[in-house]
DNA sequence: CCCTTAATGGGTTTCTGGTTCCGTTAAGAT
DNA sequence: ATCTTAACGGAACCAGAAACCCATTAAGGG
């Protein structure tokens, strides 16, 4: 047999109860994050709101950097639509609104913000992060290769650039000035950069 | 006599002792800030570092968030200087040299992160934060309006907004994506800002 | 259906931050 | 120089989160 990791269990009995106990506690989590804060996420309360031995959730996730990172582990795995409105200028606002809902739904941000604290001091957390919004930019570049494909916008434009280009405004704000984001901001967002895009400000030789 | 609020010793006598006090504590905060960040920062540590009894770190500054939060207050007081190359194009990208320079030190950059970190759960941070970005931004402002009256961009066009616009993308990847971020990335941020400002995207008409 | 043991859970102990008490130091006024 | 008291600091004290122990439950294989 070997070494038995005690971080992972669950991978020999995943059944029911397992499974479970992990899906209310991830539940009372991010409950609690809206709550408290990650800075107020204490193992015995999210036990409690679980409904679970304190015991076992010391045991599974350790600290409260490894509760948020598994929660940003399990939302990384859940694909978000991304639209097709036929034209760049449309799939850059359906981008911006898409970023804006999940900075302003209440549970989703305040994960979001959660994790962002908790990757500051935990390794695992910010790979969790980077997963999480790896995926996202590569779902949405494509809209980008497809506007460049029928001409919308120079060769060479890094669709991963552009999409990353219209979430750091919302972010800054989210994170940074700690402002409040709305539709306006999202469609700012977008024009801006597809403004910069279109000027070719986004293609490789302009690095 | 009034009712002593407790939370500002050091307005009556501020001479010499208290003040060398909180010089050592600040000094140390921002120490262990590097070292443990601030999830790992406790008052307790600091003081010791600071070679001060604890129980006058708890007395002035209460906890983490009062600290990071009076660190801040100190950074925001000074001022940074504000480059003026002559065109737009030198001045951003001054601009951006200059918050890449503040995200990469060690220091100021554990700072920064360890407030924003704080500003997540402590309002008096998030105020601290923003108080410090206002400053900084207002200032480069003046730049970009200078740009407008050299009519090297378009009338309307929204000096702040452009200056925030120049430092999201950094902050992006600091906090969000935390990527490490070099010149490249400040130079193209830089750009891309300024080719969307020509084509009018900060000018108030474009909403 | 039964058996093995992975996984959970209640209760207790430990320990580290945080609080309070009170004596000491020295800033600033006279 | 002297006095008042703001501000500091050491040490004991307290609370609540983290770790541990061992009994109980039920997943999955036969």
């Amino acid at each position: 047999m070997e070494p038995q990791t005690h971080l992972k269990p669950g991978r020999v009995r995943p059944g029911g109860r397992t499974a479970k106990v992990r899906a209310a506690v991830l539940d009372a989590t991010q409950d609690e994050l809206v709550d408290v804060g990650f800075h107020g996420l204490a193992m015995d309360r999210v036990a409690a709101r679980a409904g679970v031995g304190k015991t076992t959730v010391y045991r599974r996730w350790r600290d409260p950097g490894g509760l948020v990172t598994d929660l940003m582990v399990e939302l990384a795995d859940q694909s978000t639509p991304h639209a097709d409105t036929g034209s760049i200028e449309g799939d850059l606002r359906a981008n911006a609104m898409s970023v804006l809902g999940a900075i302003n739904d209440q549970r989703l941000g305040a994960t979001l913000q959660a994790v962002i604290a908790a990757a500051t001091c935990d390794p695992a957390a910010a790979d969790a992060l980077n997963a999480f919004y790896l995926r996202r930019v590569k779902e949405w570049a494509t809209a980008v290769d497809r506007a460049v494909e029928r001409g919308e916008l120079p060769a060479g434009t890094d669709g991963a650039e552009v999409i990353r280009a219209v979430s750091a405004p919302l972010y800054y704000r989210l994170v940074v000035t700690r402002e409040p984001v709305d539709e306006r901001h999202a469609e700012r967002a977008a024009a801006r950069v597809l403004a910069a895009a279109r000027a070719g400000a986004f293609a490789e030789a302009a690095g």
